[in-house]
DNA sequence: TGATTTTTTATGATTGAGTCATATATTCGT
DNA sequence: ACGAATATATGACTCAATCATAAAAAATCA
């Protein structure tokens, strides 16, 4: 069973169009880089986390996560505060206009996202859900790669139904 | 008909997955930057276009295409030619060795969306297909967008079957 | 307990892709 | 033939991110 070639360049071509839409929507909120924010719905979702975690998950140097966070400081949009048990450590809290913006981005992505969905008919709709479920465990790779992937999700949409992402990690 | 917000939700993990995946695979070819690899296969497809031209596909300001190009002659990916019916426009062509390269990109984004086809069951790649045929359909919004979203396709692979960007942008 | 290794944050120096402003040459429209 | 539009190019600069390195706290283990 040799792969259908026409269909995975056109998996290629939506992946390619789907997310240049979504990064173009998200710079469209206006942060100063599209790592800022990454990393703005990423705390949001997972709040006190550590640069150090914050670095895996934008899969950046330690130095260039310290940076990106003294940039976003400054902008007023996250908050360092020391950990209580492990001085070293550095946690990162979204201030007011910080959850703002991060739920500006995470409209952005789901205006996009939504456009194409409204694409489609609603039997497509229906059948492309598991398709999607599918795929996503397969990308799974544990759980750093869990994090990864959903580093620009609405994490709570998931909880009650239960995201494919994390049920695969924790294999 | 509110959509479905887990499935938009998971639409733009799947998103951030292959995208990021894609990303990886082609950085691992070893070119100065994924612009340049993205410039490499567009030039493939479409020889002789103008730096003009490249800078719509890349989104690119004219002089940042200007300075990519440069660096690309530096490394013996591409020759300029002046264009023989309009002594400004620049056209780039591959050397043999960016021909060698360019098919190298499209084999990296090939592998990913072949992987993640195969972890699909028969029917769910059967069904698949058309739903992307119609996102894509849904995403193209001219001439210029078609040529961004096919930019790192094999576009030899779309002509007998057609391609559903290209048929789109026609309209 | 005390010494060594590991983990975590941080900073100075640098790189490199890309932009902005501007210059120059060629083509097009009238 | 002249003015507007189009195409390439370059100098100065920006800014995200890296590399190399330092220092402090925690964990390991002898």
């Amino acid at each position: 069973m040799s792969t259908d070639t026409y269909a995975t360049n056109m998996l290629g071509a939506f992946t390619t169009a789907l997310a240049a839409g979504i990064d173009e929507e998200i710079s469209g909120v206006g942060l100063r880089s599209l790592s800022a924010a990454t990393a703005l719905v990423t705390i949001r979702n997972h709040s006190d986390d550590s640069i150090e975690v914050l670095r895996r998950v934008l899969n950046l140097t330690h130095s260039g996560a310290v940076r990106l966070i003294n940039g976003m400081e400054e902008d007023g949009l996250v908050e360092r505060h020391r950990s209580p048990h492990d001085t070293r450590a550095v946690t990162v809290r979204l201030t007011a206009e910080g959850r703002n913006q991060a739920e500006q981005v995470l409209r952005a992505r789901a205006a996009v996202t939504e456009r194409v969905f409204a694409a489609l008919t609603d039997e497509q709709q229906t059948v492309l859900t598991p398709i999607l479920k599918m795929a996503l465990q397969a990308l799974t790779e544990g759980r750093d790669s869990a994090r990864r992937i959903c580093r620009l999700c609405d994490e709570g949409v998931c909880r009650p139904t239960g995201c494919p992402v994390e049920l695969s990690a924790a294999e």
